[in-house]
DNA sequence: ACAAAAGTGTTCCCGTTACACCCATGA
DNA sequence: TCATGGGTGTAACGGGAACACTTTTGT
């Protein structure tokens, strides 16, 4: 997000003539990120008459999973760009808080039919820091037990003999998203 | 849908500057159908570069609920336009197979979540004919015994004293849905 | 020793499913 | 009288939610 016009908007791109609306989104959030492959949605078509004072512009917005650890802050910085909390949201410029919205929601209804959480977690994981992208993108808290429970039924979400001593005394088990047996059978349980 | 360049495709129109995507959306449907005030959802925007051999084009697709009792023949005559049944949709022209599929998966997806159905009933309906709605959106057929029991537990769908003698020798009780009931209290059940 | 995070089972409840027969009426 | 669609209840099952204590180890 990046401060425009006295107010706080979305950061955005116009699409070339040579590049798809979906390539457009990739290369925008790569000039701004300088991040590549990652998970992006298209949020939707925003198209009222006046939702720019100046001329007719009608914005395709897309939504993507970043681990805020990825990006490169010197980008960043050179776009004026900030990352926010979501609770610290101010009013965005035009119709740009619509857009967040409506993006909100479309993830929260997709991380029950997809594993989405993998997109913003390190190759291995542990337990906690699953549970906890999870509660980020529902916005509430999820018992303890009754998570491991689930995750325990799900296939492709296989335990390592890695141990992440880092974060924890104890040390926590480290897990993996097996992106195969997820393809070879994307049933998604939780 | 109409017939065009040797293909069938999704029947369109362009937006006009003095008009949003969504009143666009409506006059196109208008003007084909005579039909106003009807359901209307954004599908996405569909962006490829070559998608129009002809120019770029970028659409936005919209699917729309419509009682096919409610058409204007004339109209559709006029367009060259016909519908058809999802089993018997034919190759379409570009990407506008993939719009169909989209705006199917966003149907059923969202009647689980929103009482679509009534966009296509009459104001009174029986049973049976929500149900054959429940079982198009969804392409499969649901226990008579079990619906009817959800149904009892949905309160702003209201059996009325009126009786349907048309399409039944022993009638049958004819239902209501009271938006108003629903809006104050949105909660969606089926 | 104690603080901090990891790990672990059981019970209860509710919603979903499966399933088959009688009823009223017009033709 | 029969064909047609309308209407009804119960039992088994399974998934989700609530709930508290022990373990390990670095400081």
């Amino acid at each position: 997000m990046d401060p425009g016009r006295g107010e706080w908007s979305l950061y955005g791109g116009f699409v070339e003539e040579n590049e798809s609306l979906d390539d457009a989104a990739n290369r925008v959030l790569y000039q701004l990120t300088g991040l590549k492959d990652i998970y992006m949605k298209q949020v939707g078509a925003f198209g009222a008459i006046d939702r720019d004072p100046g001329e007719r512009v009608i914005s395709i917005a897309y939504c993507a999973l970043i681990n805020v650890k990825d990006y490169d802050k010197s980008l960043l910085e050179e776009h004026k760009v900030e990352w926010v909390n979501l609770d610290d949201m101010p009013k965005l410029y035009s119709d740009h808080n619509d857009m967040v919205k409506k993006a909100i929601t479309l993830l929260r209804r997709r991380i029950s039919s997809e594993p989405l959480s993998f997109n913003l977690l390190p190759d291995l994981f542990t337990l906690t820091q699953l549970q906890n992208v999870y509660e980020a993108i529902l916005g509430e808290n999820i018992d303890k037990r009754n998570f491991r429970k689930r995750i325990k039924t799900i296939e492709y979400i296989e335990k390592t003999d890695y141990i992440d001593k880092i974060t924890s005394k104890r040390g926590a088990a480290l897990y993996h998203f097996n992106k195969e047996a997820y393809m070879e059978d994307p049933i998604f349980k939780l």
